[in-house]
RNA sequence: GGCGCCGUAGCCAAGUGGUAAGGCAGAGGCCUGCAAAGCCUUUAUUCCCCGGUUCGAAUCCGGGCGGCGCCUCCA
């Protein structure tokens, strides 16, 4: 079995082969950091997330960057309005979007380069695809990628070139342009770029990178002038991704990407989920009503990155409880008492159908959701041999412990929501004493007294569970 | 207008030619002092509709209906 990914270059799912194994060298457009992201941009954050880690599951040395934009049109009104310079409107964005990512269980990149720290090196990109004839200034200082120098331009979307020349959206106030497609590789300075910083010096005087040319310059500096992997957004495909492939190839003369791998939008709530219908949603209004980080985390992974996934309310509580399953399993294996010399139980070969099954599956062009069913399908019947078996033994138990821990180490669910429910050490240590205290009480029968306890606890989000080994408590979200 | 995606139980969502995964929710039961956790049974004779191909279709083809994306800076 390989992995096949959906290249949208092929339209088709092919078997993805890094060019320099064990490496891959992987790049995702990050988020323009200019407000706090959305639940939308963590979709793909959480599939970059899921692709990364699934590689290094299969023994991948995997390299991953992902840039933060910082400097383009939204981050300069913002920090205008906001009387800042970019710099200090962008920085706490740059911090919360990954703190977040952090909370859920987003492995960090091995770098997140910005733009304004390539100015340079975007500066000389311009200047090369100058010199090759690729790019040419406008009078006001502005540069500009001629698209028909570049003969394989719409391939990626597989759109014609001629049919772009008639877009109803193409920018009026671009006159300047030899050819309505055009793109600018450069911006001049308006008067506001200056204020709030967002202007360099330039052969053509001072301006500001497009925002097509960033990925370009920093994904190469970073990895190197052929990359394994390209993530996105859909929305990227045309023209951002479009457009990164002319100026990189123009300039290098080598394939940029081998495998372009898009994410699909989700939807809110049965509703296309946009700005201007003010619906949007960020994870951290979502910590703030108390919804657990692994919640958040399955929901997204819920369905395969390539399908509309409806992200609700409602499906959080369900992901929550579905998080609370796997985190009760993996507590009843853990505690679990093996018996020296006990008879096999089927786990093993449970563990390895469950294993199998689950990499099938996201060999499947990462269908998450098959094999999250993997998964379940596996603690269902564990549970179910666990309560059949009288006495197991301690390969049993581990093979059991090796499997789950093993998926958990590409769905990044359990780690997560254990870390969530850890408790202070005086908090456990009262829950110690009040179980000390209620299992007296029942010894009584003083049920009453029991059931007080067990009230008490229960108000500090600490559930009980009594078993013939005796009673433990967990923490529930 | 061009290109493309989707429509599966109350909700979310796999399956894409061989007789409907999984999670959540609901119902009944076992276990329990009662719970919790777990297990068992149950919840779509059917996959938007209508035709067609086939021994056989949720899966392929045609036509509808419905939802959605992109077509110059939105993950």
């Amino acid at each position: 079995m390989t992995l096949r990914l959906y290249n949208t270059l092929q339209r088709a799912a092919v078997p993805f082969e890094p060019l320099d194994p064990p490496t891959v060298r992987m790049y995702a457009c990050g988020p323009t950091i200019y407000d706090f992201a959305h639940v939308g941009n963590y979709r793909s954050f959480v599939v970059y997330d899921l692709l990364r880690r699934y590689l290094m599951w299969l023994g991948y040395d995997v390299r991953f960057v992902m840039n933060l934009t910082d400097v383009d049109d939204k981050v300069i009104d913002g920090a205008a309005k906001a009387g800042l310079d970019i710099r200090e409107f962008t920085a706490p964005f740059g911090e919360a979007i990954l703190r977040d990512a952090e909370t859920l269980g987003i492995l960090p990149a091995d770098a997140y380069p910005m733009a304004t720290q390539h100015i340079e090196g975007m500066v000389e990109w311009v200047r090369r695809l100058e010199e090759k004839g690729l790019a040419y200034a406008a009078d006001d200082g502005s540069v500009y990628f001629r698209i028909a120098g570049f003969e394989t331009y719409g391939d990626l979307k597989g759109l014609d070139p001629d049919s772009l020349k008639t877009g109803a959206r193409v920018d009026v106030d671009e006159y300047e342009k030899d050819d309505a497609r055009d793109f600018a590789l450069w911006k001049a300075a308006k008067p506001v770029d200056a204020e709030v910083g967002a202007a360099w010096d330039s052969p053509w005087g001072k301006g500001r990178p497009g925002w097509h040319l960033e990925c370009s310059v920093m994904s190469i500096a970073e990895l190197g002038e052929t990359l394994d992997i390209h993530l996105g957004g859909e929305d990227l495909i045309f023209p951002h991704h479009e457009n990164e492939i002319a100026q990189s190839e123009g300039v290098t003369g080598q394939p940029f990407v081998r495998f372009w791998v898009h994410v699909k939008h989700l939807i809110l709530e049965g509703e296309k989920m946009s700005k201007s219908l003010g619906n949007t949603v960020t994870v951290r209004e979502l910590l703030d009503e108390g919804v657990e980080p692994a919640a958040i985390r399955h929901e997204l992974m819920s369905a395969q990155y390539r399908r509309e996934l409806n992200f609700t309310r409602e499906g959080l509580a369900a992901s929550s409880a579905a998080v609370q399953r796997l985190v009760d399993f993996h507590a009843r294996l853990e505690e679990l008492t093996p018996t020296e010399g006990a008879d096999d139980t089927r786990v093993a070969s449970l563990a390895d159908a469950a294993l199998g099954r689950f990499r099938a599956a996201l060999d499947d062009d990462l269908n998450s959701a098959e094999a999250l069913a993997a998964l379940f399908v596996f603690v269902k019947e564990v549970n179910a041999e666990l309560d059949t078996a009288a006495q197991v033994n301690a390969g049993d138990r581990q093979a059991a412990l090796d499997a789950i821990e093993s998926m958990d180490r590409v769905l990044g669910l359990v780690s997560l929501a254990q870390a969530g429910r850890a408790v202070d050490d005086d908090v456990a240590a009262w829950a110690d004493d009040m179980v000390a205290e209620r299992d007296q009480a029942r010894k009584d029968k003083d049920f009453a007294r029991a059931d007080a306890i067990r009230d008490e606890l229960a108000a500090k989000g600490l559930v009980l569970e009594d078993s013939a080994e005796g009673t433990r408590w967990k923490v529930v979200r």
